[in-house]
Parts: C-alpha cells; structure tokens; sequence
DNA sequence: ATAATTAATTACTAGCCAGTAGATTTAGAA
DNA sequence: TTCTAAATCTACTGGCTAGTAATTAATTAT
C-alpha cells in the first residue's frame, strides 16, 4: 500500500515528467516554427493543456527555450564525459567522445538545432551558463586532441581549432541526416567518427 | 550636360542602391536580434527613414529576408564558380573554390548567418528558389571532389556527402571567427582549406 | 515659374500574443 | 461523504507591430 512518502515521491516524478513533456513538444514546434513564431497557446493545443497550465511549470516562455537549449548541450557534453572517463587512447578516446556525441546530436535533432538557431533569444544569464556548458564541450576535444598530438597520434596543427571544426561537424549532422532516409543513424555516426579522424590527422 | 536617358539610368542605380542599403542594415539587424524580433521600424530607424519608406523598395518583411538570405548564398556561388571556370587540377580547383567562397563567408558573415538561422521563415516559393542555389552550390563541390577522386587527386568514400561536410565547415566560420580578433582573415581561409583538403584525404 | 509626377512622411488600425486574475474542477484527507 | 488544497481552466488585457490611407515634400518636365 502507498504511503504518504510514496505519494510524495510520485508527484515529484509526475511533476518531472510534465516539465519534460513541455520541452519535448516545445522543442519539435520551436524546430519546426522558429521560437517567436511559436505561440504558446499552439504549445499547450500539443499537449491538450491550455497556456496557464504551461505558466505552472515554467515562470515563462523563455524559461522554456532555456531549458531546451540547455538540454541539447548537456546530453551532448555528458556523452563526452562518459567517454573521457575511460582510460582508452587519445584515439580511441576521441572516436568515442565523437560517436556519443554524434548520437545525442542524432536522437536529440530538434534540441540541438532551437540551441543554435534560437540561442540569440535566452536572456542574458542563461545564455551564458549555456555558453559555458558549450566551452566545457569544446575543451573537452581540445584536451584529447592536444594529448594525441603530444603522443603522436594526431597531427594539427592548433589543437583548439581542430576542436572546432569537430563541433562544427557535430552541428552540422542536422543539415543533412534525415531521419528514416537512405543513411541509418550508425552510418552517419561512423561518418562522422571519419571525418573528425581526418580533420585530426590520424593516422590509418 | 544631363541628358533625359542619363538621368533616368541615373535614377535607377539610385533606386538599386537604396535597396542594397536596406538589405545591409537589414542584415545587420536580423544577425543582432533575429528576424522576428527585429521590427521596420528598427530597420527604418537605422537607415534615417521611415517605415513605410521600406514598402516602396520591398513588398513586405519577408520579402527583405528572402533578399538577404538570396544575396548570401548567391555571392558564394558565384565564387566558386568562379573558381570552377578555370582549368586547374582538382585539388587547385578545390582549394580556390573552398578559398573563394570562405572569403564571401567571411566578409558577409551577417548575410551568411541570417540565412542560416531564418531560413524556415521563408514562405515556400522563395524558400525553394534559394535551396535550389544551395544545391547548385553543394553540386559544384561535390563534382569537384568526384573528379578528384577519379584522378586518384582525393580519397573519399563518398562524394556528396564529402560536399556536404564542406559546405558545413564554410558554415561554420561565423561560429568561431571574430572579426578584428587574433586570427586574420587570410589565416582563416587558410585553415579552412587545409581542412577542406584533409576531408578529401588529399596526399600532402 | 508652375504643373505634374514621384518620393517620402504622418498618423492610424487590425490582429496577435505573452502573461494574469479569478473561477472551476479534480484529487486527497478526515 | 464532506472539507481542503492543489491543479487546471475560462476569460481577459495591455502592448506591440505589420501593413496602409491620406498627406506633404521634393523632383522633373513644360
């Protein structure tokens, strides 16, 4: 039988549960409208809720965004993270931060791209936590990078800028994956583990 | 002394410039604050007119866009075909055409960006119209890269989709490029045909 | 000079939407 | 069952902005 802390706990959940719901359904309407063209009445008709119901769990529209932005990067660095948690080469190690991440950018499309396109709209404080969830994310490559050319096992010329380029290629996944087309999601993951390897210059 | 057909070619230029000023600061604008937070009046502003100033030189807002998004690509363009009219090897002709259109990039970033970001406001017919120039665009490159491959110049798994990584790293410039910051405008385009040339697996 | 035409402005409206106050329904406790 | 509290909804408003009609200013032609 529930107890009175059991009941407690499962309105927390719940409570979680509706948040992310909002930001699931908000962040396929931002993707496919843009953020300002999105009303949030048009979110709440997704979600077969009104606008004050939305007003009960976020303080206001760009509370929602934020939350949005701030998902896409964090999936995407914590998939990294797992990666350099592993005691494997700088080689192997980059592949794996790459392939993670790639299958964030992947599953997580319409996240990723309201971050990038509508990050201009966050209010200046939560632009710049999110930014620095992004600096976490680059320096992350960066490190690895640095560390395999100081091994020998990649060739760059500017370890930060390579980083770069690997961000880009990760960013760009969107512009030309599409989801139940000719590509499967391990192809393009492979695709991109490529291409990052030769932007590194890795041998093989 | 003026004659009548002087001055009316005179007044047409005129008329042309108005509207490639209007397009500069609308630009400038969107790339600030995004399209739709960006209202005539502001753009009106800036220019010293007034709003309805705009409505003789464009139909409506999303006519602006359209124009703006329309000039960045198109500039690019035209400098790769520019680069591609010649009769160098591949991987020159490569080279000058990741040059080329890295330098449209970088001197027209705000066209660039809003472009990027705002295209989903575009209504259909425009919006086809312009993704048929940025098919063109990733055409050029990807037989550039096929004809390399053939000539044992590149090694790629796949053309197209080698165009397509390109064309993302060309995209990308703006992300990380700061105008008047450490890197020069020449070693930007530098690196991004050194990495250009390591996507195709060019020897050297 | 002056009439005619073109260019630009002032002053307005219609519609939209983020955000809210207060009513109502639903769920949990006694 | 009835009472209380939490969850959600109905109904509204204040501000903003794309687009326009009517007017004035500036050019050009005669």
């Amino acid at each position: 039988m529930a107890s009175a802390a059991n009941k407690r706990q499962l309105k927390v959940e719940v409570v979680a549960y509706k948040r992310q719901r909002i930001l699931e359904e908000g962040s396929r309407l931002f993707f496919a409208r843009g953020y300002e063209a999105s009303t949030l009445d048009m979110l709440a008709d997704r979600l077969h809720v009104t606008k004050p119901f939305l007003y009960s769990y976020y303080r206001n529209k760009g509370e929602i965004l934020s939350a949005i932005c701030e998902t896409g990067i964090r999936e995407s660095l914590e998939a990294m993270e797992a990666a350099r948690d592993t005691s494997a080469s700088p080689r192997d190690m980059l592949a794996m931060m790459v392939a993670g991440s790639a299958r964030v950018v992947i599953e997580r499309q319409e996240y990723i791209v309201v971050y990038q396109r509508e990050m201009k709209n966050l209010v200046r404080d939560d632009a710049r936590r999110i930014l620095n969830l992004r600096r976490d994310f680059d320096h992350l490559i960066a490190n690895v990078v640095e560390d395999g050319e100081h091994r020998g096992q990649f060739k760059v010329a500017d370890p930060g800028l390579a980083a770069v380029w690997i961000g880009g290629l990760l960013s760009w996944i969107p512009n030309w994956y599409v989801p139940g087309g000719s590509r499967s999601a391990d192809e393009v993951v492979d695709h991109v583990v490529n291409a990052s390897m030769r932007l590194v210059g890795a041998a093989g």
